[in-house]
DNA sequence: CTGTTAGCGCCTTCAT
DNA sequence: ATGAAGGCGCTAACAG
């Protein structure tokens, strides 16, 4: 197929339209200065000579572009595609395009994409957490383009921030745990400071089990994998070494795999033992049994974050920290909250009436 | 904070360095012409003015660019996430970097970002599919760029692709229920004509049904939503209206939304019905029985696919059209092969032996 | 090995 | 409303 020889530019389309350079220059752009006619025409030719913008040379004259760099920790996770998905949609229509990167929760590969994205000039950049490497935090700090933290949230954001409060969810579940009365808690992450959020609420839980039932909290760190799988395994591992009366999760997922565990073991949900999820995924509502969780509102948190990005990068003033709300969705994998129903009457007091 | 005044650039350093603007541009680059000496210097200095390289000037003087557009249909599907996988860590590492759209099945938008996309000249683009709006095709056969069209096949690329045969899946999945000696397949899937992958697939299967048992094969288009939702609600309404047994799926998730389904109904499957899902996600691995599903190497094909599209990109000469493989695994959701095993050992003959 | 020259395609600024 | 001049930061192509 004969490859197009040359791709016509601006001064191509003013040599046929008999008009100056400038003139296109305009009458692409949409900003005014070209009377209707002429720019009726220089479209018309434009179009005809198949006309393509040539983004890299605008970006040079304006120095900046219409590039987006987003980075999220992995596609692995219903999570963040949700996220995505909610941002995405609005960057879209608005005209940028997303630059995406998976980090695999590395700093240093967030650090070195960073770095590759700002030769780019980007219009803003989308960083998952609030967890980064140092140099990561400078070069933003340092550079004019606007930042957005998603999922997390900091007092100190780079630049703004929306996201959750995952110390309060770990303490939201923790609370509402031992309102249904469980002594020995658990909860199935990852290793060890391979998720910041994830820590944090593990944190939450173990302080509320520590202050009301002086309980500690097993947890159980299966290897790294696909979230159905270690969800399972981490269960199995965690079931032959312990005897906890109520797991919690890194996430639905997992408590699923985790459910499926349980059921593979012989142990009845939640007669024998309890199970917690997080984030409240569509996931959920197939199962036969409605699952104990904290549902996270993801897509708007994207849309959000978007919304308040876009405005920082028109330079409206928007709010610089945000916080979504947690709401605890009480399920059929734990025990039912009778007790806890009959206290909130008043009938009789327990350590509830402690915390917080 | 201090917003950096002005970035550095070459010329910066070059003044720095006592050297032509040149031999910075040698040295930055890593190309030859300059004495280990002096690049070791101007290295340096560099890094010392913290020196960040114009992504645009450089695209504009060199009348191209290290991104790599990648279009999916949509993230709300491990199955592309895993496809990304493969082909992000490909790339980052050749020091390319990720345009992201998800077209959300519309050839339109894909159209739209594809138009956008070019005027970035990018090293390369990667399509989903071989379904596209006849522009799009036009546009990119037009331009020098390397185009490859993943996940499905044809004989005909934009310029080359690395997927597998979706008809040929749906005749495996056929052969396969016929062997078992089903006889009133169905097949939950998405609205007519939303996923030429998923139509492909039927008719595969109704070929070989047709074909060798002269059954037809009743198609439940569930509405759009979450996959574990749609396979749930459309295997509902398919039992509602039909006595099918057997039901395939899309994918796996749709398959397990679809056991959850029939469960709820107080259906036993394998007993009352047979199931097979699509892909051989992890997910199956954790349910309490084996799903049958035809496994797709989709690491691989990302992974296959980055690797030609780069050797394209080089101008190293590459397969233009790759098919990869595809394993029926048999599960315990459709019911065991005695017959099939008699039939093999040649105890007796049956339509078997007629098709294909 | 080193430096000079001349753009890449578009936009800002300043004339008219 | 229109156009001319100059520059954005970098790199081929050529000259020393």
């Amino acid at each position: 197929m004969s490859r197009q020889s040359k791709p016509s530019k601006i001064e191509d389309i003013a040599r046929m339209a008999d008009v100056s350079i400038m003139s296109v220059s305009r009458a692409i752009r949409g900003v005014e200065g070209v009377s209707e006619k002429k720019r009726a025409e220089i479209l018309k030719i434009a179009r005809k000579m198949k006309y393509m913008p040539n983004s890299a040379a605008r970006s040079l004259a304006v120095a900046n572009s219409n590039l987006i760099g987003i980075s999220l920790p992995t596609f692995a996770a219903d999570v963040f595609a949700e996220i995505l998905n909610g941002m995405r949609q609005t960057f879209d229509t608005a005209g940028y395009s997303s630059v995406i990167d998976t980090t695999e929760y590395d700093s240093e590969a967030e650090l070195n994409w960073v770095r590759r994205l700002l030769s780019w000039q980007p219009a803003a950049i989308i960083l998952t957490g609030t967890d980064h490497h140092p140099e990561t935090r400078d070069l933003l700090k340092a550079s004019p383009i606007p930042v957005l933290e998603i999922w997390d949230h900091t007092d100190d954001p780079i630049d703004i921030c929306v996201g959750i409060d995952h110390f309060q969810a770990g303490q939201m579940i923790g609370e509402h745990a031992v309102s249904l009365g469980y002594q020995r808690p658990a909860f199935v992450s990852t290793p060890r400071g391979h998720d910041k959020r994830a820590d944090a609420r593990l944190e939450g839980i173990r302080r509320v089990f520590s202050q009301q039932r002086a309980a500690p909290v097993i947890a159980a760190r299966p290897p790294l994998g696909n979230a159905f799988v270690t969800g399972f395994e981490g269960t199995k591992t965690l079931l032959a070494n312990h005897a906890p009366d109520l797991i919690c999760y890194l996430n639905d997922h997992m408590a699923f795999g985790g459910l499926m565990c349980c059921q593979a073991e012989g142990l009845s949900v939640p007669d024998d033992i309890g199970v917690i999820g997080f984030n409240g995924l569509d996931l959920a509502t197939v199962l036969p049994i409605k699952l104990t969780t904290v549902r996270t509102l993801r897509r708007l948190m994207g849309i959000t974050g978007a919304r308040n990005l876009l405005a920082r990068i028109n330079g409206v003033p928007t709010e610089l920290s945000k916080i979504l709300p947690l709401e605890l969705q009480p399920g059929q994998t734990t025990r039912p909250q009778t007790d806890n129903d009959l206290m909130k009457k008043g009938f009789f007091r327990s350590s509830q009436s402690l915390g917080r």
